[in-house]
DNA sequence: CATCATGTAACATACAAAGTTACATGAGGC
DNA sequence: GCCTCATGTAACTTTGTATGTTACATGATG
């Protein structure tokens, strides 16, 4: 099944935003990603809405990160994305007639539940600042590739 | 995401096969499940090929269970429909040369690797057997329905 | 007031599961 | 032998969702 990857593709416009100052455009941020502009401000219109980032519209506007990057995990990030499905196997049926439907229901939803449960709890336990800690570990002596750095 | 029901739908079938003796034909099955015989036999062609089940064309075929329920967990019914991707998420570029989408996916592979090794887990815990005892308790002193008993 | 940037609707594309049609293959029953 | 039944499979259609694109309204800046 084709699977989601907008927590991944916002994680990384974040990470981006958290690595130089300044507001980025919905344009800059796309060519880091390779998308659309359009597709930048659908994933973030969550997050804004949460508070996590702001957006200024004119001369000089686009994304602000607006909160404490230590105190954000991947999990808030994820529930401003509106908290998209986890698991890629669901039941035929959720509240089914069938005995043996309800049976075989009840066996998948206790594995779907812990994995899921497991999976938001890991999540969790990562803030963004965490990430950026890294970020910084892996850059190690180079230099950080600011996006929009190399004119274009 | 949309969901993949296949499992769901290939283990209320075996469940069904597992109440009543004798050969299915994958018409009496698809009308079970409310679905098209076709959808039947391509759920089941990996189940043939382990050896969990057996076909039988011309008069009297069909579907027989050739398996220890006992023997036969989740997980081994998951493998035979050729382990599909268990999350709906996944990293946007899996070799990526940007640092930042590398410390991402870090972070996102090890929290997905936790949630998919528990789910499989789990899934491994349950044999075929425990869910017929599960469905055997859920039946209580009701007379089973036997699929395809009202003619039709 | 011209330009820039977001906000959003509307439409197009890509892709996988699910459903359907068509026909070949092979196993009884007569 | 031949008809019927049932599987095996390819090819096509439908459906749902993420992704990509176009178009235009809104608002801020110089």
């Amino acid at each position: 099944m084709r699977r989601d990857s907008r927590l991944s593709g916002v994680l990384h416009v974040l990470l981006h935003m958290a690595q130089q100052p300044g507001p980025f455009t919905s344009e800059t941020l796309a060519k880091a990603m390779d998308t659309n502009p359009v597709v930048i401000r659908r994933i973030m219109a969550g997050l804004r809405q949460l508070g996590y980032v702001r957006s200024e519209k004119g001369h000089g506007g686009g994304w602000t990160l607006a909160c404490d990057l230590s105190k954000v995990t991947l999990r808030d990030v994820y529930a401003a994305l509106g908290s998209p499905s986890l698991l890629a196997m669901g039941n035929r049926t959720e509240a089914p007639g069938c005995l043996v439907e309800q049976a075989v229901n009840a066996a998948l939803d206790q594995a779907f539940y812990d994995a899921e449960a497991l999976l938001l709890s890991r999540l969790g336990e990562v803030t963004l600042a965490m990430l950026g800690d890294d970020l910084r570990k892996r850059l190690g002596s180079r230099k950080i590739h600011h996006i929009g750095a190399h004119g274009a």
